[in-house]
DNA sequence: TTGTAGGCGTTATCAT
DNA sequence: ATGATAACGCCTACAA
């Protein structure tokens, strides 16, 4: 079923078809519902791969999300569609690996889709630095910080990873903490991992608190079961803590079973800290502590830059939305009342 | 920049660099090596618009996945992908909304794409009724009875829903529950929920006992913010019980918390217990008690049935994987000891 | 308002 | 082994 079968079963041309599927003006109101209905009653759908083909420019926005699986993209994403309904474009979602680069593949999307503008959710700067350049849309990259990098077309919408964690590490000192584990992810690969690491030893450094990364670290990956084995290897590495703080929820969550499992009670015996603000979070018993990052202001935003730059033509803007402590239950205070200096397992 | 290009850069016809960028025969090694490197070069990539218009049938299987955020799907397309990388097809995964027609979505994608094979995770009984008949290749649904349809090229692999719901709820009553309360999904719209509701009221027969659904049942989405209200509201409409059965793990996760804050303790107030046995219960603490729907053997029967369809011309089958009900923390005997009956909220 | 025809970038079918 | 050329299904001038 194709329009040209559209054509001989309705009696108008190929091009008043196309015209009337399309909504475009100068197709009279009866060519325009006899079409729709034989459209309809055929189930008939525009192919749109000649559609595509054909198309010099579409009134679409691109979304390309890095990382299925990944929560807090999910929530931006669903933020992102209700703000886009709202206008004259469509949102179209491209989900890839954690490990793919976004930004050839947003090369490819650029030549087949037409799009007028770019969201990406989750970046690597590596892949930006050596691919970019090929991309003259304007973009905007949610999660990660690009002001550093030199592309006139590219904005950024971010958290402030580094201050974040530092944020969340000074929290847990000012608790009364000075024996903290940290469970992060790999700061090879990961711009923010890099960035929750530095945190971290940016505020014990300026507490004097020595740290020793070989004992007190875990790089893995972002995970429950990563979480929870991390915790195991701390532990069996003999660190001793009264806090862990995992630069994701969902690590801190594993983290949490696994001290459980060891007899260590949260926030009792060792105090836990997640960053992300994930809902489930606060559903937990105890409800997790963390760093929540805005998802929605981090979508809306970005939303909000990538049309200006579309409508108005605006320069590259990079933002940085703020990040919220909660100190929600899964920590305590230690600085007053019985002093349990270290969670070492007991067995 | 188009294989045009590459024509007139290389000196060879269209043909030939077609030929050779999809590693056809009869193509020489030294064209094939100008040819690439060209390619190379220039950053050269197939228009896919171009490309899945004219071709006739290609070598993917696609995927439709029916509720991005469905952590059991999140895992089976995981499952299926490592499955069919081991193939010579490729695996094409279109991810939809809760709510959109799955099966007009493949139609259209069948046009389009021309794949081999079908694999839908989740789907809708109207839907297919509906629209299913213009698709004649190998098709597959998980997580839903296809065995009634009158399609003879559907086949699908299930858990069986009813018994699975049944035999959950037969394990709370031997421990000693006959007040029990439960959170399902919406009964019109999906399908499973209707299953999962059956076989509760079935089991509540089988054992004589009464349910009232206006009182005893809460029919919400699949949400943890869901299941926490779902509580709130069973509590608030004056239904009493020893335990709560929910239809997802999500919804038990949700009403774990309320009870919390209605003063409740699981398991020793309140037993509770989920369906679908996703990889985050057995992390939280206590760990949720649920039916365990085997993730992996459902996607990988999936491929199998799949495969052999398309490839032997094998007739559709319909497959039921095994459930497992998992025991865990969040379910308590009360058959002996203290006896306390029912866990009305005390303010 | 409607019809006609050319071309988007590729694959496939012929020749050569 | 390679080249020429006709589709694929649609959009878009342009003509009527």
């Amino acid at each position: 079923m194709t329009i040209k079968d559209l054509a001989a079963k309705t009696g108008y041309a190929v091009g008043t078809i196309s015209r009337a599927l399309n909504g475009h003006p100068h197709v009279s109101e009866k060519a325009r519902k006899a079409i729709l209905e034989a459209a309809r009653e055929s189930g008939f759908q525009l192919n749109t791969n000649a559609k595509q083909l054909k198309q010099t420019h579409s009134t679409t926005i691109l979304a390309v999300v890095k990382g299925i699986g990944n929560e807090l993209f999910g929530e931006m994403v669903e933020t992102i569609q209700n703000h886009i309904a709202q206008t004259r474009y469509q949102l179209l979602v491209d989900y890839l690996d954690e490990d793919s680069n976004e930004v050839t593949r947003a090369v490819q999307l650029c030549r087949e889709r037409k799009p007028l503008g770019i969201i990406f959710l989750g970046g690597n700067t590596d892949n930006f630095l050596r691919d970019f350049a090929a991309i003259d849309l304007p973009c905007v990259v949610v999660t990660h910080d690009a002001s550093s990098l030199p592309f006139a077309n590219l904005s950024s919408v971010t958290t402030d990873d580094l201050q974040a964690t530092r944020s969340a590490i000074d929290t847990l000192i000012s608790m009364g903490h000075s024996r903290i584990a940290i469970i992060g992810g790999n700061r090879q690969l990961s711009d923010t991992s890099r960035l929750r690491y530095e945190g971290c030893m940016q505020a014990f450094a300026s507490h004097g608190i020595p740290f020793d990364s070989e004992r007190d670290y875990q790089g893995v990956r972002y995970s429950y079961q990563d979480g929870y084995r991390a915790v195991q290897t701390l532990l069996d590495g003999g660190c001793t803590f009264t806090a862990i703080f995992a630069s994701a929820d969902v690590m801190a969550i594993g983290a949490i079973r696994a001290l459980w499992d060891h007899g260590l009670r949260v926030p009792e015996d060792v105090s836990v800290m997640g960053v992300d603000g994930l809902p489930l979070g606060s559903f937990l018993v105890p409800q997790l502590a963390t760093v929540v990052q805005d998802a929605a202001k981090l979508a809306q935003q970005s939303v909000a830059i990538l049309l200006e730059a579309i409508e108005q033509g605006c320069p590259a803007r990079h933002e940085i939305v703020p990040f919220v402590i909660a100190r929600r239950e899964s920590i305590r205070d230690i600085t007053q009342g019985e002093a349990k200096p270290c969670a070492k397992a007991e067995f």
